[in-house]
DNA sequence: TGGTGTTGTCGAAGCGCTTCGACAACGGGG
DNA sequence: CCCCGTTGTCGAAGCGCTTCGACAACACCA
């Protein structure tokens, strides 16, 4: 089944049927028809070996997803869904790239015109895949914001506001004494970017809106203890923001066996709403947003359309059972 | 930078560069380590189309994750990760395809000659995809066994023998009375294979071995009601299989604050090894040998050795603290 | 020394598509 | 009525690789 059998059965030239497929040139409206009767007819489906190598276009994108045992891997998985659910609506199709191969998987995939352009997920800081996309010149997307963004395209959740907003909207409640529970260490150490910008979002607004503020490093087996340190410590704290979804459970129970339940201790969670009842006050990881987003922006530079520049998305603190107003003080104003 | 250029570089002709690339016939040592030495230099890679165009073989595979809300995110991304490990290990690359296009994806990715071949994952008893398989004449593997195996190549751990295993290591300790915590309802009544063979296999040796055995869907948000429902329906109740990841905390939270923790009530679980500590006596849910085997016998029909067969692997129980003797019973002899 | 295999290399013919230039056919303005 | 600009279609030339048949070159046995 090729194209020269479509173009025999509708009675015109290959090329013609080309057009018809690609929208290049104008065709009337007759033959269009014509052709496209053809193709349903015969069910004809190009060969995308074929097509790339005449177009010098593969219509197939990598994503490099991360294995690291620290990332939340539902997260992720959401991020490579959205991905992939956009691309199709871009008539492309994505390649799987672990980060088992390191920077050569890039080369590999470009070096061979396997893909048109790459979305790049879990980015830290000094992310040694970044100085191979520069080198490489396939167009590609970071979803996360390293260090140096020269020359780059990034697109993330502005955790920096996402950390502000939680601080802002406990402030706003009266709290005047919070913590706040992170990644495990490691993630910091790596200095992985979205981890990075929430603590500096956090302590910012803290410092501006003179609360105290703690910062508090966690992984579910270790959040019993942090819980414990924090009501041994903190006596009059009142409000805590967690920034490490598969800690949350763990976390409220401690805190509860402690005595201190939400919303008497108001918590904010940033990421993907935990599916508890009742809901806490969240900003939401708009993971679909951002992978959309993403493809969206990988196509431009693909067709050549859109230079380099951080694209971050406004968070969306949403408000629930789980944060009130300290108990004692003025409730908020608005 | 094409094959012609490193013909040159190495003073011979282009097919003799793709026969020392592709060993389809004997080349000089000579002239092999000077080709060789010429695409380092040049740092030559084939193009991919045109490789797929000529060879009628794309080594691309597509592997069909499944989005379903019930099934466990991580356990899902094990298989992927290991599917794309293996497929690079024999020079593949591999090609998500989300459930969103359903059947289309495959006769699509099929009909362009995009992939060699297909790995599908999470495949039901009566599923929608499996007689599109059998229509595409794509070579294909799928991760999980349907009720209709006529024709197929199937792979996946022996969960009939993984749900017996429990029961035998239970009866041993001189359990009679345990329950089995399972999946969510929608998972059954998808009549999700795996899910349905740990049943059967848990229901018969129950029955060969004599002991009380009932039935519990659970989610993680029910874990609690399934827990003080067990409780109080079933005071002789010493033992326990939960073969569900994600509601085995909740459900060990819930037994601990009715009073009853392993290993006075004997807990096996059927996955992934929870995070937790102590571990639990455990039949492993061997992903990564899934995943290999899977890529492996596709692979073989690839290359057109080894025909359809259900592949089912052997499960092992890890004992660990979490089961123990029924109290007043005898220990085990073994 | 002539026949008969091997072994190693080459040239050329595709693989199925896109795209470029060419060019009928037609309509409208002068 | 002629010329020119559009519009729609075609033919042919690749895209970069694999693979098949051909064939030197050489070794080996008779």
């Amino acid at each position: 089944m090729r194209i020269s059998d479509v173009a025999k059965h509708a009675g015109v030239s290959p090329s013609t049927v080309s057009y018809v497929l690609s929208g290049k040139r104008s065709i009337s409206e007759t033959t269009r028809r014509r052709v496209r009767e053809s193709i349903d007819a015969l069910g004809y489906q190009p060969h995308a070996g074929a097509r790339s190598l005449a177009s010098r276009r593969s219509n197939v994108i990598a994503l490099v997803i991360p294995l690291r045992e620290d990332v939340h891997v539902p997260v992720a998985m959401r991020f490579a869904v959205s991905v992939t659910t956009s691309a199709r609506t871009h008539d492309h199709d994505v390649l799987l790239l672990t980060q088992g191969e390191g920077p050569d998987g890039l080369r590999r995939v470009a070096g061979s015109a396997m893909v048109d352009g790459v979305i790049v997920m879990d980015v830290e800081a000094d992310d040694a895949r970044v100085p191979v996309l520069r080198s490489l010149d396939l167009p590609s997307v970071l979803i996360g914001v390293p260090e140096d963004v020269e020359g780059l395209t990034c697109v993330d959740l502005d955790f920096a506001a996402a950390g502000a907003a939680c601080v802002h909207h406990l402030a706003d409640l009266g709290h005047t004494d919070i913590a706040f529970v992170g990644q495990p260490p490691s993630v910091y150490e790596r200095r992985t970017g979205f981890a990075e910008r929430t603590v500096t979002g956090y302590e910012a607004a803290a410092r501006e809106r003179g609360v105290r503020a703690t910062l508090h490093p966690c992984s579910p087996d270790t959040a019993r203890e942090v819980a414990a340190g924090l009501v041994r410590d903190r006596p009059a704290l009142t409000g805590l923001i967690v920034h490490n979804e598969p800690s949350v459970a763990p976390l409220l129970d401690a805190f509860q066996e402690l005595g201190r339940t939400p919303p008497e201790l108001s918590v904010a969670v940033i990421g993907p709403p935990a599916p508890v009842v009742p809901p806490l006050t969240s900003v939401d990881l708009p993971a679909e947003a951002v992978g959309s987003r993403a493809v969206q922006l990988l196509m431009d530079k693909i067709d050549g359309v859109g230079g380099p520049g951080v694209t971050l998305l406004e968070p969306r603190l949403t408000p629930a059972g789980s944060t009130a107003p300290r108990t004692g003080s003025t409730a908020p104003r608005s």
